[in-house]
DNA sequence: GTAATGTATGGAAAGGATTTCAGAGCAAGG
DNA sequence: CCTTGCTCTGAAATCCTTTCCATACATTAC
């Protein structure tokens, strides 16, 4: 015998392993006496339940998958780091897969959802062949986070990409920009948010004859991508005079650069980030706030509240708030 | 019968789940034709083996515990990233577990170590009270990433924190500083990165008795941290003429500041970053380099080495290499 | 021709919990 | 006294695989 199991703490004190099994799962129905036996008895055989017996009679591994890029980029991080917070505080545990990373295959999250590895997922980003997956997801509890993704059914977390994005607009328009370049990674799904702030940006261009809107698309969404960038703006035949950037780090790298070429921010050029990252607040960047770290919890309690059949929020897509936050880059 | 199970395939084929069972595992002695068979009735039937019978009765979960600070700390990201990446390589998923965030308890990780729900564990950072996870540690292979534990018996990855150190501060001392500020977070455990640091630093001043070290202690190593921290160290009565940050993150808010104050980098002002994170390179930034997503990958395949009883890299404590980056900092 | 090996297969026993169901004991209500 | 209902308990079924062991047959070795 090398690890004690359920029915060894059955034996040594001379209960069934039903009562035991009772017990340590808070159900009612055992005797005082026979909670000392038990307690006194676990103790002492140092007797832990097995997770995976557990989870193959009960149907519940107490444990989720999220699904993000790229676990290193500050986005997904915060998401994530949400979620692990949530999901520790009601004892869930979180598995996360990368599916932008050199060694994913599309079936990898297939295979997880389909052995039953996991009770729910949270997707924070498009997955390729949406088909792919549907039938699998379709199975299990899953909601998004920040994407919109092509299976609008699905509930999920979000902010209103294009309340803030127009927003965002307004408000460059306001302190005198003409010129936007409206900076963000290609979009990838029909519905995503990416292509949601397009759809801002159509608009409000049509709405505002006179402020013209630049799109610029842009590979990684990193300070670095920002600092190269900058020369390509202001050094066109009509420059901007904004840049509306979907991340903060690209703002970041926006803003260094414009120091070292002695352009005037927001004088000469209006910059505006999204997300409120750390870095935002050290440089005085303006930008839209998300809270995402509360994106991820809530992400969680949503996927967490479907698995337990209990949607205490009522919606099935929840909306968390943005906010403009103006600094010293407008 | 909802979902289609091991039986059911070996009664729909007329073979017995032993067979199918070996089949599946890619285990020797199954007939051509049985193995044709067995593919048509799986997908027939839409079969996928139950995770956690096959982990009851095998003892493998394909799971490890990476445990680390916060997963949105860009240091724990790029391990995070890079232990993901190696595991998605063999089939393994990540489960993550921050042990500075709220919500977090003690027990959490022995829990799921004693359950069994993970087949091994990767420490990125010290574990508080060492004593209470030792003994549940114990039992399962185990590796550190980065941190040296008090118990230098667990096998892990790790960089020359002194070699690394010292190199930095002649390299500082020969661009003419003389009075260094070591920035680092407070040391938590005896044998931590941080205190092999500390003594690092220690020595390099016992042979230089021209170069004054000031030891400065910091919370969160972000840049906004960095930001703030300058006016201290300008604005003492023996102004430091250098600082060795052990984060780029840090590093890159003592130069933002620096240049909105005018202080000459590095004439006046030398800093030295480690890491080399992206943000280095955008700014410019002289740093130690440490290929971070590469620890974490070895760190993975180290502990499933260790799972699989076959450590193929022979040592039990994997050195990977540092490099000094000199940029324009110093 | 017999012994020894190797391949292909199936029956049945784990593996360790949860859950259902039935039953025993006891108090209260009629 | 009988019925009802509540608390407490255990036997046994169930979840789904992997793995051990036995068996049947075909081949090769001596």
């Amino acid at each position: 015998m090398t690890v004690a199991n359920i029915n060894d703490i059955a034996t040594h004190t001379g209960l069934s392993n039903a009562t035991i099994s009772r017990y340590l799962n808070g159900k009612p129905y055992v005797s005082k006496e026979a909670q000392l036996a038990i307690d006194m008895a676990v103790r002492e055989l140092g007797y832990r339940p097995n997770a995976s017996a557990r989870s193959l009679r009960s149907g519940r591994t107490g444990r989720v998958v999220m699904v993000l890029r790229d676990a290193y980029h500050p986005f997904y991080a915060a998401l994530l780091a949400g979620a692990c917070r949530a999901a520790a505080s009601v004892g869930y545990d979180v598995l996360v897969q990368q599916n932008h990373a050199e060694g994913w295959h599309s079936d990898r999250l297939t295979q997880l959802v389909t052995t039953r590895g996991v009770d729910g997922v949270i997707l924070t980003t498009d997955l390729d062949p949406w088909s792919e997956y549907q039938s699998a997801l379709s199975g299990i509890p899953a909601v998004t986070c920040d994407q919109a993704l092509s299976d609008q059914s699905l509930p999920g977390v979000f902010i209103e990409h294009y309340q803030s994005t127009i927003e965002g607009l307004s408000h460059l328009r306001e302190r005198g920009a003409r010129c936007i370049a409206c900076v963000q990674a290609p979009p990838a799904d029909p519905c995503s948010s990416s292509d949601i702030r397009s759809a801002a940006y159509h608009d409000f261009a049509a709405q505002n004859p006179d402020t013209q809107i630049e799109l610029v698309s842009i590979e990684d969404d990193l300070v670095h991508s920002g600092y190269v960038m900058l020369d390509a703006l202001v050094h066109r035949s009509t420059p901007v005079d904004a840049v509306f950037s979907g991340s903060d780090d690209v703002a970041a790298g926006l803003l260094i650069a414009a120091r070292e070429r002695g352009i005037a921010v927001p004088g000469q050029l209006r910059i505006l980030g999204f997300d409120d990252q750390p870095i935002a607040r050290t440089l005085e960047i303006s930008t839209v706030r998300q809270p995402v770290r509360r994106m991820g919890e809530r992400a969680f309690e949503l996927v967490h509240s479907i698995i337990h059949g209990e949607n205490r929020f009522g919606a099935d897509r929840l909306r968390v708030p943005y906010r403009l936050m103006v600094r010293s880059t407008t």
